[in-house]
RNA sequence: GCCGGGGUGGCGGAAUGGUAGACGCGACGGACUCAAAAUCCGUUGUCCUUUAGGACGUGAGGGUUCGAGUCCCUCUCCCGGUACCA
């Protein structure tokens, strides 16, 4: 019997399956079908050991589906736009496309060593044209149903980017890619009108997602039930403000309106005109960032007033950054009384506090007030509306605001309002790689889609990247020189699609790839959609998983399933709501973080220069104390050749220079100080840290089945968590027992063990099953090594007959072919079977046989356990309460006291309630 | 602040309201070996105790229950998301 070698199957198995075609993915109507997505990679030149964490648990379970009967599409490709290609064109002078194309060379290489059921006969990668053709056409579909627009707002630009983004891409004022700063301009874009869609994107109907997701979107989508109230300006111009708590309009004291707001020329007095001038500019200087660093309020008095609709009442009209363009009107009614921010600013102006809502005992707070009130309580001071009951429900739940809202309504002064944070959705990007925005300048001055005919509109090759950062299709006559559908001279737009657009529909390009005359066959889709099972990261949260939500919404609407729809119809499959969701189900992995390490000792001898020790010798020693350096401790980091060592309270930064000694026993040769083992946290895995792992080099030393099943087995899949290196090894033995138990030479002594070993295999499989099919991949693997450790006790003293051991070892496989596809079916085959096992059908668990015959019945008194005694599981309430009654132990415990109440759970326990 | 998730041995982690710590890592003791690795056997929540056994134990406090890691209330800490959103 040859040792376990997985370098040796695992590449030979690869090469057979592929030539086998067993994954090859065909649509059959006899079958039932399962699409299980997982998130696409970008393409960004090394698979790290997230992607196989994120990667191949979900294979696993793709493989168990298909063994359960399923006709299975698991699917892989790139989403290959995007910045960091130009970054390397522009700071190593290669093409993104040359360097996208090497990075999927080497990925192919990468994600075939993973094992997986991929299809690849149905890549898809959204850099090529007969892909991005398709992301150009939905955008021509969208703008053709008003759903793409080009229109102006104050957006997001990142000066290092060098293009604008999108609400979704900016996490606390830095862009999510670079972290780097981003400014607030008011630019003309193109937009998807997402908010179209924003009540529909709230429900979640027919789909199961995690709720954290679902909370995730439905606080980004921020829907807020309210009024819009009309003020009116002295000069007679109305400004609309949208409000929550129209019950509160009696104690509005002041109006604020963004800086940005269109009324703010005309309302400003001569007197405030440079003020006013001067913070508008400010302003506009200051970041995003900035803004919300900065935690006073400011702002200034326009000089202008407004009018109360309700009362008439005479407001002063300020400008303040704290109300955002972005949201609502861009204007507000101040009621400082009621709202934390209003009452902030009113104190910080020295403006009036007017309270108009009691509180539930009838308090009423005075203009003294310390803070805003905003429970539930009567109103006041609120002319026809006084006494009537506030709570703390929303909108025309509430008392207070339905009262209000009718109010309104009735004098034509406002109406109720549902009003949403979610934006829309900025598409166009002023950069290079990336599909172009098939859009055309004419001569006449109108905008014009570029026909359909001449789709798509190719990314020219031949550019030059200037050091400007702008996007060479700006400065490039041949791209830009274009002919519209009537013959005359047009210029080209020169932005290209947020590549999150081209990653909301790869779903349905994967179902053909190879059409050239439609975004997808009709025929694939009626059999493959919806997406039953999607897998990936939750950080795509308000970003691509709303994005694809929308996408495919939209197509619904404006009828691109039709046909897709009428063949499902033709097949007898019910279609009601099949194209409201791309996505049926939704699972989350975790993260896989570092590890922790403890850094080497060092002793360190040498000179202090300043603040820098320069050092002669830098000695590894076991602990603090065999040493008396002059620095010694934990090193707990290194940039190059300067140490920072944890000399007892502080860290000394300690230097090493090309004259100094540099000793480590455990390396031979002359040592130096990249060498030296640095302190490690648990935390994200990046190379500036110097935690990553390496999966080339895991599968290499392990096998890509120890590390599929480590992954698996490791963590709580949708947990994660560091990644401890010494565990791995639990994984790789128990490959190597499977190995040894899947090879040998059965041989029976006798046939003793075969109740026990036939009961364990279908408890195995009822656990894996199970486990599988919940995502509980840990528990799965878990539950085949207990049926390792069994098999291997029957192994000891050969007691089971080689039939209960032929089942046992075949069951195992079986079990382990998702988990471990090559060694599985390494040992299959080996073992005669001629047709893979991957095509094996999964194995039915017996309740008969895998049912206990006796049980271990827990005898406890007032709740304790004291006794256990072993009886046959099928043992009746009665017969089970007489035996635990006969216990010595028992009597021993209840001597004394009075038995009150027997509690008897069958077939488990018996509680003596006793005193 | 708000929303979501979580806190269980030295570590990763298991536990339909019913024996807390499955499975594994690590550690310790032993076998094999000239030695090491690998492998095999045993121990491993804490405390008391020779054994038997007992007490304590799932972030803290309270409650419901015959019985709570699990359900309810209050609090606390950690992680993720989000935040002048009117």
């Amino acid at each position: 019997m040859e040792r376990y070698n997985p370098s040796s199957i695992e590449k030979k198995w690869q090469e057979q399956w592929e030539a086998d075609g067993i994954y090859r993915s065909s649509v059959d109507w006899d079958r039932p079908k399962h699409y299980a997505l997982t998130m696409l990679p970008y393409p960004s030149g090394d698979l790290h050991i997230g992607h196989w964490y994120a990667m191949t648990p979900p294979d696993a379970r793709a493989r168990y589906m298909r063994m359960k009967g399923f006709n299975v599409l698991y699917p892989m490709g790139f989403d290959a736009f995007g910045l960091p290609a130009e970054n390397a064109a522009v700071q190593r002078n290669i093409h993104p496309a040359v360097w996208t194309a090497a990075n999927v060379e080497r990925m192919h290489g990468q994600l075939r060593s993973m094992g997986c059921m991929f299809d690849w006969e149905r890549e898809a990668n959204s850099s090529q044209p007969a892909y991005y053709k398709w992301s150009q056409w939905f955008f021509q579909q969208f703008y053709n149903h008003g759903l793409a627009y080009r229109g102006e707002a104050v957006l997001n630009w990142s000066p290092s980017l060098q293009t604008v983004l999108a609400n979704e891409q900016v996490i606390d004022g830095l862009d999510e890619r670079n972290r780097q700063p981003v400014e607030q301009r008011l630019m003309e874009q193109w937009f998807f009108a997402i908010t179209k869609y924003a009540d529909e994107l709230l429900s979640y109907e027919g789909i199961d997602w995690p709720s954290s997701i679902m909370a995730v979107q439905k606080n980004w989508i921020g829907r807020s039930e309210g009024a819009s109230v009309t003020f009116t300006t002295e000069g007679g111009a109305a400004i609309e403000v949208f409000t929550t708590r129209p019950d509160t309009l009696w104690g509005a004291t002041f109006m604020v309106l963004a800086p940005e707001h269109g009324l703010v020329a005309d309302l400003t007095s001569a007197e405030q005109a440079v003020e006013v001038a001067d913070y508008v500019l400010a302003t506009k200087g200051r970041s995003e960032l900035e803004r919300m660093e900065n935690e006073q309020k400011t702002g200034v008095f326009t000089g202008g007033f407004a009018i109360n609709p309700v009362n008439g009442s005479k407001l002063p009209v300020w400008i303040a950054d704290y109300v955002l363009m972005g949201y609502g009107t861009g204007a507000i009614m101040a009621v400082p009384a009621h709202d934390s921010r209003d009452f902030e600013f009113a104190r910080a102006f020295g403006l009036t506090v007017a309270p108009v809502i009691a509180g539930p005992d009838g308090e009423v707070a005075g203009e003294d007030m310390e803070a805003a009130y905003v429970g539930s309580g009567t109103m006041f001071n609120s002319g026809p509306l006084d006494g009537t009951p506030v709570n703390d429900t929303k909108g025309r739940k509430n008392p207070s605001v339905d009262a209000a809202i009718s109010l309104l309504e009735e004098a034509g002064t406002g109406a109720e309002t549902v009003n949403f944070r979610l934006r829309d959705w900025v598409i166009s990007r002023q950069r290079y790689w990336g599909g172009p925005v098939p859009i055309l300048y004419k001569e006449d001055g109108t905008i014009g889609l570029v026909p359909e005919a001449d789709l798509p509109v190719l990314l020219p090759e031949d550019v030059e990247f200037l050091p400007s950062g702008r996007s060479p299709l700006t400065y490039n006559e041949e791209f830009l020189a274009a002919v519209d559908a009537d013959g005359h001279a047009a210029r080209r737009e020169t932005d290209t699609l947020d590549t999150f657009m081209c990653s909301s529909w790869y779903q349905y390009r994967y179902l053909s790839p190879w059409s050239s005359d439609a975004a997808f066959d009709p025929e694939e889709a009626a059999y493959w959609l919806p997406v039953d099972n999607y897998t990936g990261g939750s950080e795509h949260g308000t970003m691509h998983l709303l994005y694809t939500r929308f996408f495919t919404k939209v197509m619904r609407d404006i009828g691109i399933f039709d046909e897709t729809k009428a063949i499902m119809e033709a097949h007898g499959r019910n279609t009601e709501g099949v194209f409201d969701e791309p996505m049926l189900e939704l699972r989350n992995q975790g993260q896989i973080l570092g590890f922790e390490r403890v850094g080497d000792v060092l002793a360190v001898t040498g000179s202090w220069l300043d603040e820098i020790f320069a050092a002669d010798t830098v000695t590894v020693v076991g602990s603090r104390e065999e040493s008396d350096a002059e620095i010694t401790g934990e090193l707990m980091g290194r940039t190059e050749n300067v140490l920072r060592i944890q000399h007892g309270e502080r860290v000394v930064t300690v230097e090493v220079t090309d004259r100094s000694v540099v000793e480590i026993a455990t390396i031979p040769g002359v040592n130096d100080a990249s060498q030296l083992k640095h302190h490690l946290e648990v935390e994200r895995m990046s190379k500036t840290r110097g935690n990553v792992v390496n999966p080339d080099e895991l599968v290499e030393a392990y096998g890509a089945d120890t590390v599929r099943t480590h992954l698996m087995f490791a963590f709580d899949w949708v947990k994660g968590g560091p990644w401890d290196p010494s565990s791995v090894n639990g994984s790789q033995r128990f490959l190597a027992d499977v190995w040894k138990l899947g090879s040998i030479d059965y041989e029976a002594v006798s046939n003793s063990g075969d109740r026990d070993i036939t009961r364990a295999v279908h408890q195995a499989i009822a656990k894996v099953d199970h486990d599988m099919e919940t995502f509980s991949f840990n528990t799965a693997v878990a539950a085949l090594m207990t049926l390792r450790n069994t098999m291997q006790t029957a192994l000891k003293d050969r007691s089971v007959s080689v039939e209960a051991w032929t089942e046992a070892i075949d069951t195992m496989l079986l079990l382990l072919a998702p988990i471990a596809p090559h060694i599985s079916e390494e040992l299959w085959s080996a073992r005669g079977h001629s047709e893979s096992i991957h095509v094996a059908a999964f194995p039915v668990s017996d309740p008969a046989l895998a049912a206990d015959d006796v049980i271990s019945l827990i005898v406890q008194v007032n709740g304790r356990v004291r006794d256990k005694i072993t009886v046959a599981a099928d043992i009746s309430a009665e017969e089970a309460e007489s035996t635990a009654l006969a216990s010595s132990k028992v009597a021993e415990w209840v001597e004394g006291s009075t038995v009150r109440k027997v509690i008897v759970v069958p077939g488990r326990l018996v509680n003596i309630v006793a005193n």
